[in-house]
DNA sequence: TTATCGATATGCGAAATATGCATAACGGTC
DNA sequence: GACCGTTATGCATATTTCGCATATCGATAA
């Protein structure tokens, strides 16, 4: 028995309904960075719709907004994070890390020597 | 922003395939608690296909055998674990307890006070 | 020796999701 | 007022999941 490896992934909710897990804490990120959905999805390689989509079903449970949209206008249109979302992903970030290292830590605990 | 709350999940691999998650988890102490698929599978309520099926997914990647399973004879036949399979559940009980908590721990230590 | 019975094993169509193409709407800028 | 690139969304297609139906197996009992 070798070669296993641990992995482990945190999510958040609200509500018992998911609001953020790494998939879509990519999207923001790229959102973030972009400076619009349509970047975004551009530089993660999925299609526009797709982003779209995750996004709106994000803001139905969020308990603020996520995104301040701005459509038509100079460059067609831009999306930004609002401040308490780019405080969700820093949460999100440390959090992920430290639970990730403490997964390693306990796996090597239990899985000890490996090769 | 309040009423958020974290989730986390464990998972094993095995050359970057997944190995055990919680799904897969409960299958197998299902079946071990049950002696067979079939029963194991009408214990969770899901269908024969869908345990069988995700079985025999799991023992594509595994290192060793999962089941001992014998088919036709007295009752039709039987399912039970082999000694390393339930040496793994144990272990991923264990680590999902333990990350669990520390995912409880560093949570509550970057959104304090929520109630 | 043969029929029985309940579990394993599996093909295949149906149902549910995910994906993405195509198009409308928007509004600063020139 | 025309243009441009973005947001917004309907809808058809592709992919995955699900489960019904059925074949196979073999110890036991008759």
């Amino acid at each position: 028995m070798s070669e296993i490896r641990i992995r482990s992934k945190i999510w958040f909710e609200i509500e018992g309904q998911p609001l953020l897990g790494e998939g879509r804490f990519r999207l923001l990120s790229a959102v973030e960075c972009a400076g619009s959905i349509n970047a975004a999805a551009k530089n993660l390689g999925i299609s526009y719709r797709k982003a779209w989509s995750q996004l709106e079903d994000m803001e139905q449970h969020a308990p603020f907004p996520l995104l301040e949209r701005r459509v038509g206008g100079k460059g067609g249109g831009e999306s930004q994070l609002t401040a308490e979302t780019q405080e969700l992903l820093k949460n999100f970030r440390l959090l992920r890390e430290q639970i990730n290292s403490a997964a390693d830590y306990y796996f090597a605990e239990v899985f000890p020597m490996e090769e």
